[in-house]
DNA sequence: AATGAATGAGTGTTCATTCAT
DNA sequence: GATGAATGAACACTCATTCAT
């Protein structure tokens, strides 16, 4: 008996993302995929119940990878300042490097198939960032607001900015990425 | 005669509408718009060159619709940060009113699909927005940023909010809201 | 726009009783049905909405064809023995006549399938033939038995003698049908 | 060992047996046959050299045990009578008790796939009862029919009753089948 | 002997599109 | 202009079978 090879899951999933990116969910058939990744159609059934399944597993660990990223070198003795800083760079440097893996996340949490999949699947993983929100509100350094809106103006900028860079039309450097920070930090601090 | 031409257009883009942000667009077939719109898979062709012709035509327009909506009310003898307050609340309530609109919006505009179509196009309606942008940064009101970076403050957070307003987590009101349009005031202002 | 064809739908059921009874239900596809129909899978679904409503309607057409072939000449006028033995002949002939059609009928009612259509269906053209049975046992003519004992020594032997025929060891003349009318005529009759 | 190897074919043929009498050959896969057999597809082909092979030496097997439980406690010595009465009520029985395997029997047989298998070998079993036949015959007792006539008149009106217990509309008591008996012994004897 | 992985070929069905009226 | 019929190509998925252990 043969034993089932991870490198080859991990083959359908990248073959997988990389064909949404460019094509879009609809273009993106099961026998393309396996095509892409060498494989028989049939052999993505050994890894994944189906299509559905497939789309979410990859979904789940893209979220996961992403979150694991941001909360790296993150710590609760850290000051707040210091903290944030780390994770706001730390989401900037994962969507610039993982574009393919980044625009995926974004196409699915936009589509209907997000709602069909275990919200707090997703959601798990995002304990240490909402630790730091709660210290930073009661030491009085970000605003008493809902943590969606602290992380609409946190975080969603940066996914328009990464949005725009597509277009060719936002190239900055390090000393405009200091700028945008500097505005995320006043927009959610008091 | 005229009149139910664009009757006919109208529920066809409505129908492929409506499946597309309860089905996406992978479940979204031809056959299944004209029977929703009431027409023969045929008649779809009279009015639209292809399916793909169809799906950009539904989302020029409903750029169209939106940035008018945006603007609507806005002229440019009205002070910056009443004009401004306009637009902001104007993108807020078309979002929240015009809901598969709106996300029908998005989930194209994260999809390879948008970048297929002419942007130019899409984006023609924006003068006026960028005229008060200008104006506001002429007059020391706005920060000294790219367009792209003042609008990723301005309105990207809105569009996270939204995003949340599904998972039912979101619920404010009045005060709230005004609250989050000071932030984003603030952000975007020196 | 085209009309329907009956020609076509008559070609789809004829291709698919011939297949059924040279290859099984198992070995006979819907692609094999539309080669040997001469048109597109995809026409298929046109006339039927799935393969299981094509083998339902088949087998519901060919059992009204066979009961209307045993009913034939019969009239509630006819003496109780004339009658019997016309629907008797009458079934024995069909069955010799349309092999294919009755294989199909005997292969389907064996099988599963059988049980998940309306059955009542497929019985309501049975009227006359229990309207005889009825008026013969009133008559005193027929053993006073439930119609399916009736049925079961009047026309199952036939379907025995038909089933070996197949094999090749059951080759008979006139007489010794005559001689086969007889017993079932005996062992219906008190 | 031997047992174990003997227990493992055995619940591969029972689960067989069992989808394809719920199922019909169709629906009836290997891996759906290994799954209720709680055995892997690849142990399947240990036993058998395709699925073919399994059906037909499913279906032999069935004949076997059917003709075997026909034949208890018959012997050359007894009345012809009697020796009849006990096969016939053995039938019945079997097919009443066996329900599943009496309708693997008939599907099977109703199937083109019986045409592929050496008949003579499902058929070699039968020797007592064709002796009592000829030896009924001999004494006087019987119809001087072929015996695939005398079959069809004793034995096949019991497949057609059987069919119809199925649909519920036939219940009935030990008088009844003492009925039934009756007239299969008064339709082949003189 | 026994197994889960692996697969090319096939399944039933739907697709976007065109045809004929 | 409007339509239902028609279709080749594609879809997601399962098949019987073999492979490697």
């Amino acid at each position: 008996m043969r034993i089932r090879d991870d490198q080859k899951r991990e083959a359908i999933c990248r073959a997988a993302i990389d064909l949404i990116n460019s094509n879009g969910f609809e273009d993106t058939s099961i026998s393309k995929i396996a095509k892409r990744a060498y494989v028989s159609p049939a052999t993505i059934y050994v890894y994944f119940a189906n299509k559905e399944d497939l789309l979410n597993q990859i979904y789940l660990k893209v979220r996961l990878e992403m979150s694991s990223a941001m909360m790296e070198g993150l710590d609760e003795f850290q000051p707040v300042e210091e903290a944030f800083r780390t994770v706001w760079f730390n989401f900037y440097n994962y969507a610039v490097e993982n574009q393919t893996d980044f625009a995926f996340g974004e196409q699915f949490a936009n589509s209907p198939l997000v709602n069909r999949i275990d919200r707090d699947e997703g959601e798990r993983y995002y304990g240490p960032l909402i630790e730091l929100f709660e210290r930073g509100k009661r030491e009085g350094i970000f605003k008493d607001v809902p943590l969606a809106v602290f992380s609409a103006f946190a975080f969603f900028p940066v996914i328009g900015l990464i949005r725009n860079r597509h277009s060719g039309n936002l190239v900055f450097g390090k000393e405009m990425l200091e700028r945008v920070y500097q505005i995320a930090w006043d927009a959610v601090t008091d």
